[in-house]
Parts: structure tokens; C-alpha cells; sequence
DNA sequence: AACCTAAATGGTATCGGTATCATTTTTACT
DNA sequence: AGTAAAAATGATACCGATACCATTTAGGTT
């Protein structure tokens, strides 16, 4: 009995009978032309344009035991941080016929590790993480994966397989670095998430830490946990917090452009001149950290680049390439510009 | 001989050995528990855990003829405007099993056209497009889908399938009778992607030209197609076009948040004061419009509710409830901050 | 022409689940 | 207790592609 109740799509079979050629042959034209002869397959081609044909997916891949899916869990799609990477990910797929699905993680823990296994299941091509997901079940689940795993916009010491990113640690250590070698601030506040929500901002927070202690400088920061993950109102608040706590404070790195553009913003509505009475930095380089009057400095980072080498991973055939490459270091940029 | 290279995960008949069942069982634990025995059910259940089986996607979507995935194809992931409606729609989906495929379409129509075939070959459970594809080839295929096409962020008048979004024509003509009527400025110029690029723009305009034309006001608009989609810098560009070309005009209706946010700075920056000298508005009140300075006058639109509306009509099963509610408006306000 | 190699094509089993129907076991009721 | 209905479980075929091996056809050589 047929089982078909969508019958709105022909077949491989189908094609095949139109074109009077085995199905294996369809499936020839398809993956590997230059196997079948010209006249076959333009016969096959013809039928499969009259059928309007469109190979099932689900079919091939679990034929082949290979899937055309890469899968991506990323923290957070708002704050628009990792746009630039998921756009440039999905776009160079896409040339290449691989579909992105796309997660994210703003989730208990445990609701986390079913979405883990709902990726599993897709048996994906890749898996591409912008967290670092270190529980030993999600680790054991990870290393048994069978497929690339590639974390992305750090770089983790012990990558599961590959990562494509920069060291967030010495990003926050040369921003530090920068405000009191380069621009002569000495009271540096950090503004940012430390534990918990964004790893990422733990790191920048502890090479903070790392050269305020190298150089015996007061280690100033407000616990931003509670109330928020970066938006614009943390960054005021944050700002407040500061100066109440510390009135001298000459200048704060905000572990996040949108938290730097709402701590710029309430500066100046408390009177405050940016970066004459306190400095200002940010992280990330948005499209809205320069241009119209905000104009912060910040630490660029290259997301397309991220995105275009994660691609090159998964579609890269020459795995030997990256023996012992498996840590691709994309930098980024310091960018001064009227807030420090 | 066989065939499977990846001998990592276990299938559904490991663990029907394992528990001492059939397979057919493990399935029903998997899919619908209730019609299993308690015992039997923990019993696999153990089975499930110990081997750490998770099923193929794949297998089951060929053998039942359904995926769990569901295609968006946005037209842009920058620009952020989508991004809440994404956001809610992948999490709503996620926790239902549903995996979100996204891609983009910034690109030649043949392309495009790839793309549609490649989402096609996953026989996803919904098909989501934020751009109206009118091309009578796109059509037959998108009619030909077998699965629910859900066109948002308009309301065509004829949706393919399903819509949700607003008028996008009406909320151009209510901006327009709202700056004319309730701020009293009279010499309204445009600013904003009129053909081409993005449809829904277009519409913003129409409702923008309607409103003019109604009141004999004269329609002052420049063409941004050649430099823009919409960017900051566009913005800044364009006041400047619209103010040369017809110096007395008093405000600005921008199609977008950041453009208009481009448009306040450079007016500020020429030394103009916003909106006693030239008022501007913008659309979509991105989160950057409100807070720090800008509080630009704007049309908010409620993405996340389109989200969830998508999500309800992808999982709804009730599928009776929409015979004549295809398209489901969930309107939009306009708010006036300070810019207007 | 005979023969050999390479190119082109096909047959069959199989991937890992689910649908369908059949069978067994349990429960409920006269 | 006997029997019908319901619940629980199983056997088998099948979804639509690809892998593997076998077979046919074309092309070139001596």
C-alpha cells in the first residue's frame, strides 16, 4: 500500500522512466555528471526539468549517511553581534548546496541539551557553537558527534575539534592596555557580564583583570548578572553604578558596544563630557558604534571572517590542511575614535 | 556489506534488543508513550539513555513523509529587523522538535531560484518568506510545496497560503496623515528604497505618494536604489539630497529606523534642529531608536507576535480555524518621541 | 577480426525509521 | 467463568535515495 500522501513531488524512479534510463543513472546526473554520457544526460536533464523534479533530502542522506545540513547554536541572535558571521556562514552553504539551521541558546540547561539532541539528530555535516560548552555530558555528547564541531569567536585552550575566533582574554588585556598606556587613563572600571550568561565577556573581564593586577591598579566593576545581558538600559545603569561606587573612575570598558553606546548616552545626559570627564570603550565594532554622534571607540572583530573560515572547515576536503591548525586566530582591531 | 561509516550513535534496533522489544516499540515510546505500558516504557527508556541513542532525523522523515524543519528565506539577516520575529519563531519551533533552516536571499534571482529548490529538498513542514516572490516560475513551485507557505511582514492581497503581517501600505499612508494631520507639517519629503530591493519599502511609499496625492501635496523624494539598502550612511546622504533638492522641506518620513537615525545625526551635524527645523521619522523602531539621544518619532511593529502567529500556524493542528483567516494583521502604532 | 581496457549503465541490497495490519494480552462486563 | 472490547505489542513492507558490484557497450590496439 503507498504511503506517499504528498504526491506533489515525482521521484527518482519517476524520472527515470521519462527518460528511459535507470534510476541509478538520474542519481548519476546529479552527483557525478561526468560519469554519465552526454546524450544520457541530457535526456535525464530534460525529464527532470518537465517533472520539475527536486531530489528528496531526507532520502539521500540517509542513503548516503551523509546530511547537506550544517547546524549552528548560537547565544543569542538579538545584539546582533554574530550577524555578520551567520550571514557570511549561510551564504557561502548555501553556493555549495548545505542548508544552516540555526538555534539558539537562551535556555535552561537541560532545555539546552534536548536542543543538542535535536541537532544530533539532523546528523549534521557541522556543528558550529558560539558557547563553550563544557559540562561532560554536553562533552562526552560533542566528541561522539561524528561530525566537525567548530566553536566560534574565542579560542577555547582545548578546542573539541576545530575554532575559529581570537582570544577574548588578550582583547580585554590590550583594551586595558590601550586606555592606560596609549590614552593615560588610570582609574579603569570594567562594565559587563562576569559569570554565568557570556563566557566571552568572562574572558575579556579576566584579562581586565589580568593587567589591572600586572600593574597594581584598582580592579572596578559592578555585578550586571541580575539585571541584564547588554542592552542599552544596563549600559545606563551600569554607568551609575560606576560612579556611585567610584567617583574618580576616568574611564570604562564596557564588555559590549551596546552597553557602551547607553553608558555614552546617559554620560552625556548627566552633564558629562565624553571623554574629557569619563573615557568610554566598547567591544565589537556594530554598525551603530560609529557614525551619528556616538562614534565609540572599540574593538573591531572580523565576523565575516569567522564565518567564511567555518565555512572553508566544513567544506574543505583537504582536512590534512589543518593537522595542526585546528585554532584559526582571525585577531582584531583596536579602533580609537572619539570616546577614548 | 554495510554501510554505515559512522558507527558512533546506536539505532532504534540496538535499543530494542537492549530493552527486549521490537523496534516498533522504541518508535511508540518515542512518538506517542501513551499507547506503551509504563513498564515497557522505562524499560526502553533505560535502553535510550544507556546507549545514548538519538534517532535520525533523516530515517523518519522518509518514512513518514513529514520533516521537522521549517524554512525561513528573509531577505536580509543585517539590519536587524527581523531578528526579533526569528528569534521568537526559532524558539517557539525549537521547542516543539522543529529545526528552523534559514537562508537569505541577497542575491541574482537565479540563485535565488536555487535556493527555493534546496529548501524544496528538505520537504519542510512550513516555508516562511519575508518577500513577496511574484514570478509566475516562483509561484508554481512555492503552490506546488505541499507544505504551508507563510508570507510576513505583509499582507498581500493574495497570499500564496498564509500572511501575517501588517499593511505595509497603510502604515505608510498613516504615517504621512499622522506627521500632515496630528504634528502639522506640511512639506513631507520621503526617504527610502522605492523599487526593487525590498517590496515592503515600496508599499510604505505608495501609502506615502496616496496620502499626498489625496491632500494635492507635492511628493518630494529621491532615489536611493543605486547607493543603499537602507544603511546609516544612506541616511546621512539622503537628507542631504532631499534638502537640496527642496531646502523648505519640514520633515522626513524615513522608510527604515536606521535610516532615519543617519538623518537625525546629519541634521544635528549641519548645525539643524531636530524637528523644529526639519522633523523625521523612521519605521520598525529598532531597539537603537529609543534611549540615548536619538527617541526617534518611529512605526513600531510587534515582530515577535509574527513570530508566534507563525509558529501557531506551522504546529497548529486545528488547521479549521484559519479556512478564512489566512492572513492575520497584527498592526502596528505609531510613536511619537522626539524627533516628530 | 579478435581482444582488451575503459566508459557507461543497470540490478539489488540497504540506510533507519514509520504505517499498516495482525496478533497477543489485559481489562471489563454480563 | 466466558466473552467482547480495549490495550499492548509485533511482523512486514515501504519511504526515496545511494553504495556496491555486475554487466553491457564503446574505443583502441595488434
Amino acid at each position: 500500500m503507498p504511503r506517499r500522501l504528498d504526491e506533489r513531488w515525482s521521484t527518482m524512479k519517476e524520472v527515470a522512466n521519462l527518460a528511459g534510463v535507470s534510476k541509478i543513472t538520474v542519481s548519476r546526473v546529479l552527483r557525478s555528471p561526468k560519469l554519465v554520457s552526454p546524450t544520457t544526460r541530457e535526456k535525464v536533464q530534460n525529464a527532470i526539468s518537465e517533472l520539475g523534479y527536486v531530489p528528496e533530502a531526507a532520502a539521500g542522506a540517509l542513503s548516503s549517511g551523509k546530511s547537506q545540513i550544517v547546524a549552528a547554536n548560537i547565544s543569542t541572535l538579538s545584539g546582533s553581534i554574530f550577524l555578520p558571521t551567520i550571514n557570511k556562514l549561510s551564504s557561502i552553504l548555501s553556493q555549495h548546496g548545505i542548508q544552516l539551521i540555526l538555534s539558539n541558546s537562551e535556555y535552561s540547561e537541560e532545555i539546552e541539551f534536548q536542543q543538542l539532541s535535536a541537532l544530533i539528530a539532523q546528523r549534521p555535516l557541522g556543528l558550529v557553537l558560539s558557547n563553550a560548552f563544557n559540562s561532560p555530558k554536553r562533552r562526552s555528547m560533542l566528541s561522539r558527534m561524528g561530525c566537525k564541531v567548530i566553536e566560534i569567536w574565542d579560542l577555547p585552550t582545548k578546542p573539541i575539534d576545530y575554532a575559529v575566533g581570537f582570544s577574548n582574554f588578550d582583547a580585554g588585556y590590550s583594551m586595558t592596555q590601550f586606555l592606560f598606556k596609549h590614552c593615560l587613563y588610570k582609574k579603569i572600571a570594567f562594565l559587563g557580564t562576569k559569570q554565568g550568561f557570556d563566557r566571552r565577556s568572562e574572558m575579556r573581564f579576566e584579562g581586565y583583570k589580568k593587567f589591572q593586577i600586572k600593574h597594581k591598579n584598582q580592579i572596578r566593576t559592578v555585578d550586571l548578572n541580575a539585571s541584564g545581558k547588554g542592552s542599552i538600559y544596563d549600559g545606563t545603569i551600569g554607568l551609575n553604578w560606576i560612579l556611585d561606587k567610584w567617583p574618580d573612575t576616568d574611564a570604562i570598558f564596557c564588555s559590549g558596544d551596546v552597553l557602551a553606546i547607553g553608558a555614552v548616552c546617559e554620560a552625556k545626559r548627566k552633564g558629562l563630557s565624553v571623554p574629557k570627564d569619563i573615557a568610554i570603550s566598547g567591544f565589537g565594532d556594530i554598525e551603530f558604534s560609529n557614525g551619528y554622534g556616538i562614534d565609540l571607540t572599540t574593538i573591531k572583530v572580523r565576523g565575516e571572517e569567522i564565518g567564511a573560515h567555518v565555512a572553508n572547515i566544513i567544506i574543505g576536503d583537504r582536512e590534512e590542511d589543518f593537522i595542526e591548525n585546528k585554532a584559526i586566530d582571525v585577531g582584531y582591531d583596536i579602533v580609537r575614535r572619539s570616546t577614548a
